[in-house]
DNA sequence: ATAGCTGCAAATCGTTTGCGCCATG
DNA sequence: CATGGCGCAAACGATTTGCAGCTAT
């Protein structure tokens, strides 16, 4: 690690609030996990393992994709980040015709179907940002299923 | 092809709007295609392409997983199924804190954020299903974004 | 006839794991 | 100094592709 690094870790405010952050939720602090959490705040959008470990290298050129990997996992399991739509694992297939949504157990994975008028009327905005024109919505319902409420 | 499934083919009124249902989309009728869509039809939930591929087996032993996963792609190009959630390709993280929903291009595949009062408010169900307990809502707006609603 | 589909096997892509060495607390 | 994290390479699971033969129109 560089003088440079070495300065950074004693003076940047970020790093005290990364720190923290750590401390907080129990896990080590290490340069890798720092410079990781970093670039991801720094990310606009929303990036895939590979686009972050492209950042990442430009700053720890020896990092592996596997500690982004391990790292991001970790994150996202503290609670610093979520992912984005759940990873179901494989390819889900909707073959359910009527106008429905999900509702989706966060500890299971399970998906089960909510017709939408048990779910209630959806607001419909004239206009969305950025000219993005809408053709329908999805919504997921993130939760507990029965099986999963008892903590196990 | 065995004497049951050819008089199978004759008399069924499933077959018959299968073959219908290929003709509006212009698609070749085999007998592969056909016993896959009444069989992804007959599944309750929403199976991966193993769990289909499995099932499909039973009535076609001599089925390859390829062949499953061509015509998965193939009914959902043409409308006749849709995906539970849009396939990013890879893990996609989430590093905006603040309250926000997705609108996201069917075409491109990317992910803008929408915040909540850009949206409008949303339902709010009392009781939902199976003793669901909800934690959050997650809505994805699917449409074309701006580049994408130029056909090309 | 002939364009398109099938099954097979190999390739590819994203992600995870095992392990010996090294950094952090 | 004792955990736990790191980088590497191999393993893995899901999905895609190339190709030679077969099927539907």
């Amino acid at each position: 690690m560089s003088i440079a690094h070495i300065a950074g870790h004693l003076r940047s405010g970020q790093d005290v609030s990364f720190r923290e952050l750590c401390a907080t939720h129990g896990l080590t602090v290490t340069h890798q996990r720092q410079v990781l959490f970093e670039v991801m705040q720094s990310i606009p959008g929303h990036p895939s393992p590979e686009e972050v470990y492209a950042r990442v290298q430009e700053r720890i050129p020896s990092i592996s994709l596997a500690t982004v990997y391990k790292n991001i996992h970790l994150f996202i399991a503290s609670g610093l980040f979520r992912e984005v739509s759940m990873h179901h694992g494989s390819l889900r297939v909707e073959m359910n015709d009527r106008l429905h949504h999900h509702m989706v157990c966060t500890r299971c994975k399970a998906i089960y179907d909510l017709d939408e008028e048990q779910l209630g009327d959806l607001p419909h905005p004239r206009r969305l940002p950025n000219g993005f024109v809408a053709e329908r919505y999805s919504v997921d319902v993130l939760g507990l299923c029965a099986n999963c409420q008892n903590p196990g």
